[in-house]
DNA sequence: TTTCGTTATATTTTAAAAAACACAACGCAA
DNA sequence: TTGCGTTGTGTTTTTTAAAATATAACGAAA
């Protein structure tokens, strides 16, 4: 900085230094290839899939479209080199999503790294 | 769930399990009554305003407005008890901006975090 | 072979966020 | 006392993201 005003110096040393305690947030996701392919969100969605067997009963459930659903789990599928979501359309029910061995397991790597991740964050805020 | 199709059991039976290399990425910031008051970009910007004294500069090295960077500035100084930043219009050179003891403090607070979050992050990617 | 509810996909509309624009206030220096 | 470049603030416009709408394809079951 080249020009500090000596009246402004006089001001700022009016306040402490002190650090007052904080939350410290955040969010991680998963990247392949630089592309987020997997975060909190596309978990909870992933889950609801699985429970419910049906996207669009996810997507009801989490208040988002069924287009914007499908985009996600379309996403992941590439994303990931195997599919997470499989899905067929027609029959009883009108149609039925499930979740590939490979979809759950990935689930459970997220939800791991999401856990320590809380710890991390916990850890460092300041009380 | 309630239905689970044998013809698509036997299709995800194909796939392989296994959970391929990825890169965790994330970003943290720090929260005061619920609220976001500092992360990456309004460190950034401290950083530009310490370094050319000057809000307007700062904002133009980052390619926003200077009414974006300027409301950032004071939602840091509402969200924190104490000014982060100290302002001065009128005068030498049109006016000027400089960050408080406190300020520098607190960008110093947030870069270790960053860093520790870094090494986090690195930590749980999976090669 | 008709009905049903879902998957799959494109298009349109709406809402939210960002950027752009405009201008008063200020105080040093010429 | 006038000019200058910045701070400070409100308003308008543009861009982007999200939501809503529409519609074909599908296959089990009645």
């Amino acid at each position: 900085m080249s020009y500090v005003p000596t009246l402004i110096n006089l001001v700022i040393n009016n306040y402490l230094m002190e650090i007052p305690s904080f939350k410290l947030n955040g969010r991680i996701w998963i990247e392949i290839a630089e592309e987020k392919v997997l975060g909190h969100g596309r978990v909870e969605l992933l889950e609801r899939i699985h429970a419910s067997g049906s996207i669009r009963q996810a997507a009801l459930q989490m208040k988002m479209s069924y287009k914007q659903a499908w985009d996600l789990v379309n996403h992941m599928n590439d994303g990931f080199k195997q599919p997470l979501v499989i899905s067929k359309r027609g029959g009883k029910g009108g149609g039925v999503a499930l979740l590939t061995p490979f979809g759950l397991e990935i689930i459970g790597e997220f939800k791991d790294l999401q856990k320590k991740f809380s710890q991390f964050l916990e850890r460092n805020s300041k009380k």
